[in-house]
This record gives C-alpha cells, structure tokens and sequence, in this order.
DNA sequence: ACTGAAAGCTTCACTCT
DNA sequence: AGAGTGAAGCTTTCAGT
C-alpha cells in the first residue's frame, strides 16, 4: 500500500476510528465539518484502498482466562531463507502468539506471546522451541503490566 | 474484569468478532445456531461487562506515511515507584509508542514504537529517553517484518 | 430464546458546486 | 472529483410471545 494521497480529513476520520471503530459517521462529521455521507465515503474508500486494513474488536484476556503476557526474544541458528519462513509460518499458524516481528540485532524474532497460565506457556515453549532445531536461544520476559497496548499509528496531527 | 462466566457460544462469538468486528449478527449466529437477536444480546453484554474492551480500526501504517517500527528494551536507572509511573505517564502521552510492557529480566520496558522515518525515531529517543535521566540504557531492534501483528487472545478452542 | 416491528446507520442515486 | 440531500436497504434494538 504506496502511501495513498489522504488529506487532513481523511486523517482525522482515522483518527476517530483509530480510537473507536464503532463511531458513527454523522458524529465523525460534525466533529470535522462534513455531511455524514460525505463521511461514510471517505471511509468505504479507506476500507477499500487498504488504509484501513481491518477492523477488530479487542477481547480482554483475563475476562476469558488468559492471564499471562510473556516477550519473548528468539535467536535462530541459521539464518537461512527457508529456516526462517518456516519459523513465521509456525508463528502464524499458533494462536497464542499475538505478535511476532523479525528484528535487526543479537535477536532474529521478537513475539508477543498470551497463555492462561504458566504451565500453557511451557506447553507453548516446546512445540515452538525445543522441538525445533533451528532455534539456537530465546529469552522470555513475563509481562508485569501491560501499560499501553494497541496498534494505534501515529497520525502527524495528533 | 474478573473472569465473567462465558460459555462456548459466547467463544465463538468472540473468535469472530477478534477477526472482524463487522461481522453480522445474523451472520455469526448461522454459523453457531443462534438467531440474530441473541447474538446481539450476548455481543450487547459482552460489550457492558468489558469482555469486549474496545473497537477499533486497524491502520495500514505505510499507508499513512509511517514507515519504520522499532522494539526497544528500557532499563530504569531506578526501579522506584515514582519514576517507573513517571515513566509509563510518559509512554502513554507518546503517540509513537503502540505499546508498552513492564516486564521482567534484565530491562523493565519493552516498547513498540512506529514512526514515520529514522530521524523522527531519533527525535523520539531524545524526548524519551536521553532527556530522561532515569532511564539507564536502551537497546533498539528495527523491525524488518511485521510477520505477525495483533491483539487476538486465544480462545480455547482455536 | 425466537419472532416481528421500530429505530438507527449506511448506501445509493441524484443534483449541485 | 467531491459535497450535500433524500430515499432505499440493511443491521440492530426493543416488544411481545
């Protein structure tokens, strides 16, 4: 997505939906000084040139049992094309990593791992891990607070 | 948000509503064997008791120009109270910073951070930490591939 | 929990600038 | 091209069963 040409409205319309999905169009409106349809336009474009690439609700993890965060930090043993795109696939493929970027530096991987507790982490570490060969070292971090979590983009103006 | 009582249905709802919060009631309920209306009722509730904390849009951020996203490991001068709140104050007025985690090990904060270029990353670091003099050290991955990048929690049966 | 009516939001066609 | 208005369409909400 080559940076489509958004104006201030069309960021500012982000810059709501950002926060709440659920906004609806006439109150986006006259916050900025557009119709409601006017609005609800520029977001089913949005939606459709891919600046806005979902739209999600965010589950609190203790409500459903999930009590632990963990960053963990994963070393591979060679950096191999193929070693490491079965590593993101394995990534992709499991439900209690949330994140999972592919870094510079000592690290090859960083993850955002959620469990229910800590025995399902150890479950976690040896599919992902242990039986893996390719993974020369990780370090985990348990996660005491989470301070701020999201994915909100900074939007120049903010 | 201590663990409401959720049964499967309320799960399944869930796990879909984490992909796409504009799945349909109706939608939804064909697919688990509920009508419309009660899977508007549970969303409804889920939604009041904070099971659904929020909604949001999720941005392209190369779409809207920000380009880069590091992962720094903060370690505090102090592990004092004052200036670890101070600190998360700090982090939470950043638009730059998408998350932040207080962790275990040897750095205290592990922070996403997107910005638009290198230099605005480098204004960043100033603002946060080289003007901080609680802050002891810092180490930066820059981010090659966003392999994996959510905020879905798994839910049992995934 | 389901059904059907009412309300609300979004979408579309049209017109205007 | 993009903005506003008003009608049609769809989703959600609220009764009543």
């Amino acid at each position: 997505m080559p940076a489509a040409d958004l104006d201030y409205l069309d960021r500012a319309i982000l810059s709501k939906l950002q926060e709440d999905s659920r906004t609806i169009a006439e109150s986006i409106g006259a916050q900025i000084g557009l119709s409601a349809a006017a609005v609800q336009r520029r977001i089913k474009r949005l939606r459709e040139t891919g600046v806005i690439a979902r739209e999600v609700a965010v589950v609190e993890p203790k409500s459903v049992g999930v009590h632990m965060t963990f960053v963990v930090m994963v070393e591979m043993e060679r950096e191999r094309i193929e070693v490491l795109d079965a590593f993101r696939k394995q990534v992709l493929g499991d439900p209690a990593v949330q994140q999972c970027y592919y870094v510079t530096g000592t690290a090859d991987f960083v993850l955002v791992v959620a469990c229910r507790d800590m025995t399902e982490f150890e479950e976690f570490t040896r599919r992902m891990f242990f039986d893996n060969g390719e993974v020369r070292h990780f370090t985990t971090s348990v996660v005491m607070d989470r301070v701020k979590v999201g994915l909100s983009v900074p939007l120049h103006g903010d």
